[in-house]
RNA sequence: UGCCGGGUGGUGUAAUGGUAACACUACUGAUUUUGGUUCAGUCAUUCAUGGUUCGAGUCCAUGCCCGGUAGCCA
């Protein structure tokens, strides 16, 4: 496989080389064996065109492409489109932009529906050696007649139809003689046999809907049992990485293509992603969308890449992420802050600084000349030398974090207070003389300081005065507005899917997912573009959304807030 | 209750019969014009019982607990 990024492909090798996960280990014993001696691994993420990509996804994405760069092989993306009553083409689009966003490239890209004549054909050469029939049986009496974990199902009567007769009603079941749902294709294995999947599996079943690629063609489609393997065979995957719910399939997978004599891949299945707060089933992501608990697949609350992207998340720290929490069988769930740990630290390299208020409050600097603008050089990344500096206009009436200033403060609030001092980040040192309240409310209003002309950041020794606390600001008269989504969990509930009796995961909610603010920022902020990633000092991680933002109207998405030990030593000290 | 799989610090992941480690979290301290970052340090682990062995997280047995599985979904 191509990286999109080539930079991590050395990485990759070393990196991962200290330990290996299960499945790397295996690869490299089949490797020694015969049947692969001198290939090379073949791999393929195959999702179905019936939703949007996840972080879960990207779980699977990150190992299957992973593997494919580690052992220099290659990685295809292919759609398991074999039921078009649930897949579209909207989704097919969206699959490759996503896996294209996370930074890899597929070496071949298919369709499960490009083998549907293939996959006819050796389903009749199934019916030629005895192996498979066509079933009449309705859909409860299958189920009827499949019995249960405990007791042995019982066989078909149509078990011991003749090859002909298989032959004939599957041709005619091909034509559309037969209504939806009323015949299947069986495979005939063992319906006492203790794995489900081998009681006689429906192989095909008659459904009459139009297929996102191979239009009205068919009006039979290929189960997922009788497609899957036989794609990963004709497509020479050496190995088929899955997700743990297919392990009770692997003895199918296996007899598939033993009994078709066809090239066969091997299987190996790890524990699926669980993400506390978080839901993951396509199904449950669906109906937050359909039922407009969130506005799109795209919405920042999603775990989907793209609300991922759109909340400003890079595909490093999703990648990132994927690497540090590993591949197991064990089923686990990871804490969320583990993602938004991989992003901080990743936006923390890259992204400028800027100072943004979103709770303002107005405080006037007495002594400062009315009219007067100072430029103050401001640092963008102090994690980055080249990112170099900017200015920002200072003047005598600013605003300030409203939580920046606490009349009554306890002993180790380091910010504003009545008769305190506190550096303005890049200017000068204030002291706050003055409470302004609203005679009415008693809410604060304004709050008149003075500020120490001597304290001009950078302006020598004299400046270097210490205080206790450093706060952010923009100056009133210059600054511009923006509309600022401050998103937080979309479920209050570690497990979401832990609700009351007789509710549901929507139950558990989060009624305060997005709060929107108009903030206050700093000029240059006009100049941002869409997509563009900050850091608000002292707030957090934000970027610029995708669809929304214009110089027009300015719009940011927080993306997660920066580490606070301060609400934890005010909690602690109660 | 059949079949399959799994149990290692708070959370994840290693250790492939030979000193139980790494990351994150938590906590403590240092640095800091972001209560951010960074740095140093601390706490903390093999489901249970028995067996094999000089030596067991690893092998064997039994038990316990957890997950998946009875779509014409994937």
């Amino acid at each position: 496989m191509s990286a999109a990024n080539s930079t991590s492909d050395t990485n990759t090798d070393d990196s991962s080389n200290r330990h290996l996960n299960f499945i790397e280990q295996e690869i490299e014993k089949d490797f020694q064996l015969p049947k692969l001696m001198g290939k090379h691994l073949s791999t393929r993420f195959p999702p179905e065109p019936n939703g949007y990509l996840h972080i879960g996804h990207a779980k699977s994405i990150c190992l299957n492409f992973g593997l494919a760069q580690k052992y220099h092989g290659t990685c295809n993306l292919r759609f398991d489109d074999t039921n078009p009553s649930k897949e579209e083409q909207e989704y097919v689009d969206s699959i490759q932009n996503d896996v294209h966003w996370l930074g890899f490239d597929w070496d071949g890209l298919y369709y499960a529906s490009d083998y549907f004549d293939q996959l006819y054909q050796w389903a009749i050469d199934l019916i030629k050696v005895g192996k498979a029939f066509v079933c009449d049986l309705t859909g409860d009496q299958i189920r009827e007649y499949r019995g249960t974990l405990t007791a042995p199902g019982k066989d078909s009567p149509y078990r011991d139809r003749s090859i002909e007769e298989n032959l004939e009603l599957f041709e005619r079941m091909k034509q559309g003689q037969f209504p939806d749902g009323s015949r299947t294709l069986r495979a005939k294995i063992d319906m006492s046999a203790p794995n489900i999947n081998l009681r006689d599996p429906v192989m095909y079943r008659v459904l009459r809907a139009h297929h996102h690629r191979t239009g009205d063609k068919w009006c039979i489609y290929p189960m997922y049992d009788w497609a899957h393997g036989q794609s990963d065979s004709i497509e020479g995957i050496t190995h088929s990485i899955c997700t743990l719910e297919f392990e009770d399939h692997r003895p199918l997978y296996n007899w598939f293509c033993e009994n078709l004599g066809i090239f066969h891949p091997r299987q190996i299945e790890f524990a699926r992603l669980n993400l506390s707060y978080t839901v993951m089933s396509k199904r449950k992501l669906l109906q937050l969308v359909k039922e407009n608990h969130v506005r799109g697949w795209d919405d920042p609350r999603m775990p989907t890449i793209s609300g991922l992207r759109r909340r400003g998340y890079t595909a490093e720290s999703i990648r990132s992420f994927c690497d540090r929490i590993g591949v197991a069988k064990f089923y686990s769930t990871i804490d969320v802050t583990v993602l938004e740990n991989s992003v901080r630290e990743h936006l923390n390299q890259v992204a400028n600084r800027v100072m943004v208020v979103l709770r303002p409050l107005k405080i006037v600097l007495t002594n400062y000349p009315e009219g007067k603008v100072e430029w103050m050089e401001a640092t963008n990344n102090p994690e980055d030398a080249g990112a170099g500096s900017r200015q920002v206009p200072f003047s005598r009436e600013l605003w300030i974090e409203r939580e920046d200033f606490m009349e009554e403060a306890p002993k180790k609030f380091f910010r504003l207070k009545p008769g305190g001092e506190v550096r303005l980040r890049y200017a000068y040192i204030i002291k706050c003389e003055e409470i302004v309240k609203d005679p009415e409310t008693g809410e604060i209003t304004e709050l008149r300081c003075i500020y120490d002309p001597d304290t001009r950041s950078g302006s020598g020794p004299a400046a270097e005065r210490k205080v206790k606390g450093t706060i952010h600001w923009v100056s009133a008269q210059e600054g511009v507005q923006a509309e600022v989504r401050l998103y937080d969990r979309l479920f209050l509930n570690e497990d979401p899917e832990n609700a009351a009796e007789g509710g549901s995961f929507l139950d558990n909610l989060n009624p305060e997912s997005l709060e929107v603010v108009t903030a206050h920022c700093e000029p240059a902020l006009a100049k941002a573009v869409a997509g563009e990633r900050f850091q608000f000092e002292r707030l957090g991680y934000f970027c610029a959304d995708e669809k929304d933002f214009s110089p027009q109207r300015l719009v940011f998405n927080r993306t997660v807030g920066l580490r606070d030990s301060w609400t934890k030593i005010q909690a602690k000290d109660g």
